[in-house]
DNA sequence: TGACAAAAGAGAATTATTATCCTTCAATAG
DNA sequence: CTATTGAAGGATAATAATTCTCTTTTGTCA
């Protein structure tokens, strides 16, 4: 945390007093805020602040790698028939969805217990990569193990 | 599928040719379509419906058991500045995101190979219930188990 | 068939996110 | 240490996804 000013020189971006306290936010916390939540919490430090800019750092340090996404697909409502149990192989490019029989990975066990009082309903792998319309069509090789 | 007149009647829906049209559109793919992808697919046949007619329907339909959310998390953008391998769980509830440790279940790792040209970069499990706070605070044990 | 509740259609409203435009600031060279 | 310049921030408009409201139509059941 004390290297952030380090961490933005070695990916070449700008150090700024909005982007230290974003990122302090979101480190600080294991919630996994939505963007509002960070802009809340930032908002006690810098009232002046604006939500664009916690958006917009919000993509620059995602991009960067310095954060990801909990949920890849949030853009839209995504809808499955299929009530079955399998997995799901998401395509970080197109954001297409596809199905992964159960055996090829097999049911999900947990080895240690849920924390005190949780109930689990259900458990599925989500796989995350590029699929082959994707890879096809360009340099994925290099991308996706520069991941 | 043609059973779909007597499916709604054992949940209680009234049948109507709106939804034997959306719920085929649905159960006819795997393709995990949008909202907007399903009202175009219908609109082909009946070029007269409504976008909130598929939105409502297709509420209706999830609340009934007959679809599911692929994307529990849609509703915003949700940050994790962790980027050590870990699982999630996610509330059905309160759609709160709790870490669990990657020992707790494990490296998942394939069986079989993924489709021709997929290019895997990470995978993660989903543990999908009730979260403490919300199973500590209702009748929980019944709606779980009665999913 | 008739009554009533539920569902559909149309479109307004809301929410989340992105884009635009102008001002300010951080990085770097001198 | 200051001037320059491109990147970043702030304000706000625009867009996209979803929900809500209201009126009309349609299933369901007596």
């Amino acid at each position: 945390m004390e290297h952030f000013r380090a961490r933005c020189a070695a990916l070449g971006l700008a150090y700024t007093h909005q982007r230290m306290v974003i990122y302090r936010a979101l480190a600080g916390t294991d919630a996994h805020p939505t963007p509002e939540a960070v802009y809340e919490q930032v908002k006690r430090e810098i009232p002046a602040i604006s939500l664009g800019t916690v958006y917009k750092n919000i993509h620059t340090f995602t991009e960067a790698g310095l954060l990801r996404e909990v949920n890849l697909l949030h853009e839209s409502l995504r809808l499955d028939a299929n009530l079955g149990n399998h997995h799901h192989f998401v395509c970080v490019r197109c954001k297409s969805v596809t199905d992964i029989p159960e055996r090829d990975i097999g049911p999900l066990h947990l080895r240690q217990p849920l924390p005190e009082g949780y109930v689990l309903q259900r458990a599925v792998a989500e796989l995350l990569g590029v699929c082959a319309r994707c890879a096809g069509s360009e340099d994925v090789i290099s991308t996706a193990s520069s991941q």
